[in-house]
DNA sequence: AGGGCCCATCGCA
DNA sequence: TGCGATGGGCCCT
């Protein structure tokens, strides 16, 4: 029977594969299970397991598995231990200053911010991506917002438009649908066209999503170094908020931050997909 | 008034 | 040592 309903697996719903793995292993990691039991508890014999995982993320489950351990993450945090000291002048061209060339960005004044977002068109769309259904908001400057879709669509435009409360929300699947084809492959952000991202926030908001801007993929950081980088090095829980409010998500890549633990804390988007965010980079880096 | 924090302590193996 | 739990401080909306 196993067999005869054994499914053909479809890149479709790798993350769904992938996404109930991790979900499993964080609830039974203390009694490490078997590679064989997590496959059989999302649905798949090992075989499709192993397939999954290297169609998706280009590593075998047990690397993945293994890029998810607390161990990984304190590593995660002591390569980037001075991920900010060695770039503080403009003109020095580290690792984070090259990523950060690839991503414009400007701020929306701050009396535009205020405003709620009045008189923005905001366009709106909904596009697959490594990480489940992801919708987009972009103005003519810019990206503005990437969240993402749990079942049910309107939760996530809720979430959107609650940011900008005041602003016009259009829908216009083929505007988005530039942004989002290049969102994920971070590979495509060159200098000559760069991904624009518009930042919308307070002052103290926009600064903290500067910083995250020059995180590199695969490095990590925590929230009290980034409260250290831009000089208010008490407000490390301040900087947990202005993270949590992040309205461009991956881009923008607030799940490269952790607790200083090497803990993964939260995410705005449920910790499972943070997981996986940061499991998959580690297949895109080699 | 509370957080996607952080640090110092303390009590347990 | 290395954890988990607790308490107090801290800073932005």
């Amino acid at each position: 029977m196993m067999q005869a309903h054994t499914m053909d697996v479809t890149e479709d719903d790798d993350y769904a594969r992938v996404r109930d793995a991790i979900a499993f292993m964080s609830q039974k990691w203390r009694s490490h299970p078997s590679i064989e039991a997590i496959a059989a508890h999302v649905g798949l014999t090992p075989k499709q397991f192993h397939e999954v995982f290297r169609r998706w993320a280009g590593l075998s489950p047990k690397d993945f598995l293994a890029a998810l351990t607390l161990d990984h993450a304190r590593k995660l945090l002591q390569e980037g231990a001075n991920l900010f000291e060695t770039s503080l002048d403009l003109g020095l061209s580290g690792p984070s200053r090259l990523h950060d060339l690839f991503v414009t960005h400007e701020a929306l004044s701050p009396q535009e911010y205020r405003k709620g977002g009045a008189g923005l068109v905001l366009a709106y769309g909904f596009h697959p991506c490594p990480f489940g259904e992801a919708i987009v908001v972009a103005t003519p400057r810019g990206m503005a917002g990437l969240g993402f879709i749990d079942g049910d669509r309107n939760v996530g435009l809720a979430d959107m438009r609650a940011r900008w409360p005041a602003a016009r929300f259009v829908e216009d699947q083929a505007l988005t649908a530039a942004y989002a084809a290049r969102a994920f492959r971070p590979e495509l952000w060159q200098p000559e066209t760069p991904l624009r991202v518009v930042l919308i926030g307070t002052d103290f908001e926009v600064r903290v999503l500067e910083t995250l801007l020059r995180i590199p993929m695969g490095k990590a950081t925590t929230y009290g170094r980034i409260a250290a980088r831009i000089d208010r090095p008490k407000a490390a829980r301040a900087v947990g908020a202005a993270v949590c409010r992040n309205p461009v998500s991956f881009v923008v890549p607030c799940h490269r931050v952790l607790g200083q633990s090497g803990a993964l804390t939260g995410y705005h988007w449920g910790l499972t997909r943070k997981q996986a965010m940061l499991g998959w980079e580690v297949g895109q880096c080699r």
